[in-house]
DNA sequence: TGTACATCAGTGAACGCGCGTTCACTGATGTAC
DNA sequence: TGTACATCAGTGAACGCGCGTTCACTGATGTAC
């Protein structure tokens, strides 16, 4: 069998993005050291300096593409979501892209490793502005900006709450059933409020 | 000046878990090893084993105080919230939380360190009912479960986010009014909504 | 009240580990002539 | 087409570190008589 390039790897670079993503799914986040990635990546411990700085480089890389990847779902999900259900449905996606990649989207989200990677901070932003297009699309007359931060907060809250084991998750459908749930309660839950459904403080 | 009872500490058990605090306030989670808490609480090493079986008990036992402090503020900002005032009220002492103790936050909500554990299942419990109280009794004709599973992840989302960057916390009254926007978006959002608002689907 | 002894909280040396990072190096690649 | 050489990706030994945990121990406390 031709056992490839032996000394130059090609391209190590993607390759330890996937060794750290497979280490990341295997061992959580205490996995992902730079020395387990060369491992598995079957080079020299130090060979990955090559192409990450420091192993928050490493991290932050395998970071955005996590925001890329979940950026693409989100999209391919509903080009235009405008009903409930549509939101539903895109909540479910983000919900289980955190429950399929659970270490990834933890480090995604945490501080710890360097907020201020610019590929990390430009990743983020594309996730916050569908947000925003998505509620400036189903939502014309609201405050976008205040109502984008509660949608994204609401769904991101879902998918941290099942993530953390504070909600159930023992099978995907009792995660979708959930999300939808929750998502459809916020739209119905306005007007049975208590202290304003007598006044009509909320309405149409 | 007295030095104390040099052998025997007295309450170990304590002076572990308030060094654990310090550690998390000032090195992030990152900083927290058995040993770090033993030498701050300026103890060898391996007295700390006296108390927490093994350094994952330690943490439990640091995230359960944390769950205990958390119910206590959010029960003492409001007795009964009803108004959409009084959950923004609420809503803000949560995610003020987070931001006050990012680490111990954290610690809280991360799988990683023994979900199993009884005090933290038990410390949970009561954050979730206690939303789940508020739900019931601030709106009185909706589903309960679903419209508190979406109350709690609206505000831990809103937390998380703000904890990781993702929204503007550069001061304490920018974060207030933020999350306060944020919830009351959301009660005058459904009726806004563009593929609702003709059909009228949603109203009371 | 005084002494013998069990209990147990804290000690400190030691273990083996994996880590991030440095360094001088070596071997393959590709370009200039 | 063939050779000299610069470039640079990957090597491997080595550093110092802090960690979790074990073990046999020691010293203080408190209880039984």
């Amino acid at each position: 069998m031709p056992q490839s390039t032996a000394y130059h790897h090609g391209d190590l670079r993607a390759a330890c993005l996937r060794a750290a993503r497979e280490l990341l799914e295997e061992d959580g986040s205490a996995g992902l050291s730079l020395r387990a990635v060369a491992r598995r990546a079957g080079v020299s411990a130090t060979a990955p300096y090559r192409h990450f700085a420091d192993r928050d480089a490493l991290v932050s890389a395998v970071a955005a593409e996590g925001y890329r990847e979940l950026a693409e779902q989100l999209a391919a999900a509903h080009p235009a979501p405008s009903t409930p259900d549509d939101l539903a449905a895109v909540a479910v996606v983000y919900v289980r892209f955190a429950l399929d990649h659970p270490a990834l989207f933890r480090a995604m989200f945490a501080e710890p490793c360097d907020p201020t990677s610019e590929e990390r901070v430009a990743a983020t932003a594309v996730i916050s502005e569908y947000v925003q297009g998505i509620v400036r699309d189903a939502f014309p007359g609201s405050d976008a900006s205040a109502l984008s931060t509660a949608v994204w907060a609401l769904v991101h809250g879902l998918a941290f709450l099942h993530l953390d084991g504070k909600l159930d998750t023992s099978t995907p459908e009792v995660v979708v059933e959930q999300v939808r749930a929750a998502v459809y309660a916020f739209f119905t839950a306005a007007p049975a409020m208590r202290a304003v459904a007598g006044r009509g403080e909320v309405s149409a």
